[in-house]
DNA sequence: AGTGCGTTTGATAACGCTGTCATTCCAAGC
DNA sequence: GCTTGGAATGACAGCGTTATCAAACGCACT
């Protein structure tokens, strides 16, 4: 049965009723007999009558689809687990997904002319921003001027207009600091986040807060920079593990960058953790597959994308009114790459000293 | 200028020509004089005229937009990119992109009836298949029923009618394990894939080719199974590496198995390459991220992708009548993970000793 | 000038649905 | 029984394109 070319007269006809009411059925509206509404159902099951979205989407001028507006990511896996967030909720509320990649590595296209062909081209009845896009003041005057909603991820402020989602990043940064602390550590480095991320100043933020807290005054040469990836973790860790006073830990903004603190550390032979404890941000993929495995701050970004996808959609639907903000927590998950420091730091075995130099 | 609404009466109008005609020339039909053609890009141009893709859709039955349908992938890294690579080539051929993560993991619906709802419910014109779903039967078959063309990334057999993209799986495997060879290991080890991928058939064909060339025996208990995942590398590797007599070298049928399996050396207190070696295949983004970096095999996949949504976009205009079948070389990356055999093995200090049982 | 034929153009009918508004139905109230 | 008003239903006009087919055009030949 159903070869889906069923259209909407064929089930009114089935059906016994005009095609306005198989629409309002279809279309869950009220004001249908709940007999009639059984009727029309059964009929388009029968048929397999699935209604056309062109059609759909230009009676209504509405495309039931959102784009989903991304960097290419520094942040490994980061926009992998928000778009399985984000599609989980348009697929149940029968929204489409575009993926829209832009930026100076995402494909050419600026990040606000991709939003500009999002509205106007592909037509999305809203749009969705991860960072640090949701921050970019010219992606979104170009929304706000086509009155297209739009939802940010781990933005830097919010604006009354958008809903928004983000981390607790300043207690989780807290919390993970107090933990380096409690251990007993006292030379914590921290390398930071890309300065374009709301989200790496309150981390930074929460480090310094424990640190505070602790009357641990904020050494300067301990405080690096980072852009978020695996190389600039690298570089940071390399450089702080090569001072003079070098930390006993080293605390990154993320994950990826503290995957390359490791392997700076491995790389000086010196031993995680024994030598030097190392902390990240996210609990992202490669925290589970490092080695040791990185003691970070889980970032739930799947729940957090699935969220702001929702209040989006509730927006679409007129069902709520203000914009939602909603913050989540980021529980710490201890793993192996902390302990606590060693009392004095016996020179370890190099580890990979006979490596080639390779390509 | 030009506030996205203007509509193709408009642009007649401003270039003095019919509708029809500015159809022909925003869809690039022959048959239109070059001043008119001229005279109406320019009207467009004036009005910042968009077509609207659901009138266009509704008209014309198709939706100029292609679905990309995978499962949740054990491979990290390898959707994100091969994503990228099929989107690069949308966009520039017009095609909008749906993904639709299925299976298992990703979401509920079975891979089959998510090929139903993109061909039924979202109407796409084609439709983008990463293993192991390219080799589905139910998948393959609602696909064929509905006369949906079809591409598919890395299937296991091709068959006449779906443009196919694949690796020299076997070949690269057989590279990479010459190159052990090569460098005086004879105990090596290989850690076979998700046996519903088309590639770890090849991939260990490979392996067994390149031993067979050298005279090596076949050792059965050096062949471990895995699932292309993290985990069941390490898995493989902790039982190959407690053998009595244990491999120099674990080739891992693909990196993120390697990365496993470098834990699980580091957790036997092996060092890498020194007492054993490592290598992976694909050339993922974790290749580069661990301890030591992974030797491996460069799978392309953005190319492999693109490319093959290019034949399958071709096919849709009609401008190849054969399906197209692609094979992509995987060039050998060295890295540090492989290093020539130890004579002897000595006992290595152990990593992470004093690391204590986490979450 | 007249004929023929390919090229260029346009009038108009779909495409399958939703929005608007009129109509019908039905139960309650007098 | 007769009104009344809200709930249920339907007729019909778009929505902005493309497809069809006919008409007009322009050029090379008689």
């Amino acid at each position: 049965m159903a070869s889906g070319k069923a259209t909407i007269t064929d089930v009114a006809a089935r059906a016994g009723v005009s095609i306005k009411t198989v629409s309002r059925v279809m279309n869950r509206e009220p004001n249908v007999r709940a007999g009639t509404r059984q009727r029309v159902r059964e009929a388009a099951v029968a048929l397999g009558y699935e209604p056309n979205p062109a059609a759909r989407g230009l009676a209504s001028r509405r495309t039931f689809s959102l784009g989903l507006l991304y960097e290419n990511p520094h942040e490994f896996g980061y926009t992998q687990r928000a778009f399985e967030g984000v599609f989980a909720n348009c697929a149940s509320a029968g929204y489409t997904l575009l993926l829209l990649p832009c930026g100076a590595d995402g494909g050419g296209a600026s990040a606000a002319d991709s939003a500009l062909h999002l509205v106007t081209h592909t037509r999305v009845d809203g749009v969705i921003l991860t960072a640090p896009l949701c921050d970019d003041d010219r992606v979104l005057e170009v929304l706000r001027e086509r009155d297209t909603p739009t939802a940010r991820i781990a933005p830097g402020k919010t604006d009354g207009l958008s809903c928004t989602v983000r981390a607790g990043d300043r207690a989780a940064a807290r919390a993970v600091t107090d933990h380096l602390l409690a251990l007993g550590h006292r030379r914590i480095a921290f390398v930071k986040g890309d300065p374009r991320h709301g989200a790496s100043a309150a981390r930074f933020a929460g480090y310094r807060e424990g640190l505070q807290a602790n009357e641990i005054a904020l050494d300067a040469t301990l405080i690096a920079e980072g852009l978020f990836d695996f190389d600039s973790g690298r570089r940071a860790a390399l450089a702080l593990l090569n001072l003079p006073r070098r930390p006993t830990a080293i605390f990154a903004a993320n994950d990826d960058m503290a995957a390359g603190a490791i392997a700076a550390a491995h790389a000086l032979g010196l031993a995680v953790p024994t030598a030097v404890s190392v902390a990240g941000f996210d609990d992202s993929p490669i925290a589970a597959r490092t080695w040791p495995p990185l003691c970070t701050a889980r970032q739930p970004v799947f729940e957090m994308a699935a969220a702001v996808t929702g209040d989006l959609i509730a927006q679409l639907r007129g069902e709520i009114d203000a914009p939602r903000h909603r913050v989540f927590d980021c529980p710490l998950v201890l793993r192996e790459s902390v302990s606590a420091p060693a009392t004095s730091l016996p020179a370890c075995q190099p580890q990979g000293t006979e490596r080639h130099a390779a390509s």
